[in-house]
DNA sequence: TGCGGGCATGACAGCGTTGTCTGACCACCG
DNA sequence: CGGTGGTCAGACAACGCTGTCATGCCCGCA
């Protein structure tokens, strides 16, 4: 800047006004230096201006995978919103440890993001005291954190494991196995959960048909064998996320075996599947929408209450979930 | 950092010895410092270190849509080498439009990040003078740019178009079609051209069987029900990308046509359709990993000419490639 | 006792901007 | 002709840190 400043015989502020259109710059003016921009190939460097101005314009997005469908999703619609907010978006994955997370999340205050949306990697909150004392505001995803209360957007898993329940018992079926995810996982408790309190209320037998992951093809295989042999035979299958689906139908398959299914999230070929698989919808773009917009609302100064939004789900109905005659291919 | 000092009585340069562990410090004042740092919750300004130094320690991601499963494990793999580097990423879509691209990408320079990478929405090349007179490094992948010779991580393409085309073959396919993307993508058109190369070395008929995007169910329904009906029907079908097998999946599912199919690219499910289908597999993280250590090495001096990098391909065998008597279903 | 050398620490400038304040100049008015 | 007010432009400090150089102290040694 001073050396267009130098070279248009002017001073580095009146470049500075002719770069940010700010006004009380006579035309002739503003075109010499921009013709000397032009010629120097100058460009603004936004590091120095946002530090004078205390803001990034930056936020960040911190998730355990971002080559999981589920968090790639919400990660294209944070950056929408960072986008059309004159944004950028700083991605970082946590793989799932608490401590990388830590970690990341003090790196990414140390650099003033502006904001951060995260999908926690458990509920310890190991990031409380950093974040408090930096004032970054904090939008917690799909899972919630014990500490300090701050926004947190979730996902309906009851209703959502509700819907598949009825779903099931509409179409006749009493004995359900319900596959989990690891119990680590708060979403993966709060599903198996759900799915005995249904059940209960339901009236359906308790026999408890429930297991938790983490799940292959092989683990589903075996208890699979299991449950449908002895006295009540189970009929149908719930499981409790996208990866889980995919161990289910392989070793549904591998067994030919009748069962119905509802899996936990949609995925992008189920209507290809025969049968086509219904499955409890959640909505990651919709989640990672809401997130951003309510981490945008607090850095335009709302200082209400932390507030929990649960997202719906939805049943969307293909047909894996009617009783049936023939396996799953 | 001024508070600590003052509060500590030492100079900034001390505090700031003490955060960066350098040494020349004695051990006493060193703990009274840090005592003081974690008294008053200081935390080290990045931005403000950053500019001193005159790098960000940051590289960006410019893809068209960070949803696309394929973008979002490049994504993963860029994330995953800038992390092991302590470097930051930010992730930004272009949405397929060269200008938006080019905005990102001027918006990146102006940040001054250390290097991007960018999977290019045209063959353009229409930030090249802006790079240039940064001297930002930059990484082109899947698809080349015309303009200054740059790094390039591209796919073969023809390879495994070709592969595709002979599997079919030895399983005594002669009449295949191609559906391609809209050949505005360079990739689009080179699976194209090999396409129909491929078919003259091995000396099938020439028919013209080539149908190019943007594709729905419906536009390959149409086609597919003359191709198979005329003389000398086709009997194997090769897709250019993703999106287009699903929605030939869906067309062949509803004509019930025993139709052979190769699909370009993997996708998680393809084991799971009936029949499972082969697909031509291109390893996008291995894209990407590779993009990023290309351009890491370019931020550690490499001043080497400019070089093209075509990645290997693979043909997963299924079993939809072989001759079918009956249809997908 | 004087001096060289190593160690701990500090003063200061500068990274590239922008906010604030001051100043020069001109036109207009009474 | 002096005063007023508006427009355009520049000087300067500051954002928060680090690189460079200077300083002061203590130790050991002749």
């Amino acid at each position: 800047m001073a050396d267009v400043a130098a070279e248009a015989h002017v001073s580095v502020k009146t470049v500075s006004r002719v770069v940010n259109h700010e006004p009380g710059v006579r035309p002739d003016t503003a075109e010499r230096v921009r013709a000397v921009i032009e010629r120097l190939g100058f460009r603004r460097h936004d590091g120095a201006r946002l530090m004078r101005q205390g803001r990034t314009f930056t936020i960040a997005l911190v998730v355990e995978d971002l080559a999981n469908p589920f968090y790639s999703q919400v990660g294209a619609a944070v950056e929408r919103e960072a986008r059309i907010r004159q944004h950028q978006l700083i991605t970082a994955s946590a793989e799932g440890s608490p401590s990388r997370e830590r970690a990341v999340i003090e790196a990414l205050v140390n650099r003033r993001v502006d904001g951060i949306v995260v999908v926690p990697a458990d509920e310890s909150a190991s990031s409380d005291a950093v974040l408090e004392a930096s004032h970054t505001p904090i939008v917690y995803m799909d899972r919630p954190v014990r500490g300090t209360p701050r926004d947190t957007i979730l996902s309906d898993n009851h209703g959502g494991i509700r819907s598949a329940v009825e779903h099931l018992v509409a179409h006749g079926h009493r004995n359900i196995a319900f596959y989990g995810d690891d119990p680590a996982f708060w979403t993966a408790r709060q599903r198996r959960d759900a799915f005995v309190t249904t059940q209960q209320s339901l009236g359906l037998p308790t026999t408890p048909r429930v297991s938790m992951g983490p799940h292959s093809p092989a683990s589903v295989h075996e208890s699979l064998s299991q449950w449908t042999t002895g006295p009540e035979p189970i009929t149908a299958v719930i499981t409790g996320n996208n990866r889980i689906t995919l161990a289910a139908l392989l070793a549904l398959r591998e067994l030919r075996l009748p069962l119905s299914l509802v899996g936990y999230d949609d995925f992008e070929l189920a209507a290809l599947i025969d049968p086509p698989v219904t499955v409890v919808h959640q909505d990651p773009a919709a989640m990672g929408q809401k997130a951003a917009q309510q981490l945008f609302a607090r850095l335009l100064g709302d200082e209400s209450q932390a507030q929990t939004v649960v997202m719906p789900t939805r049943l969307i109905v293909r047909a894996s979930g009617v009783r049936r005659g023939t396996p799953i291919r």
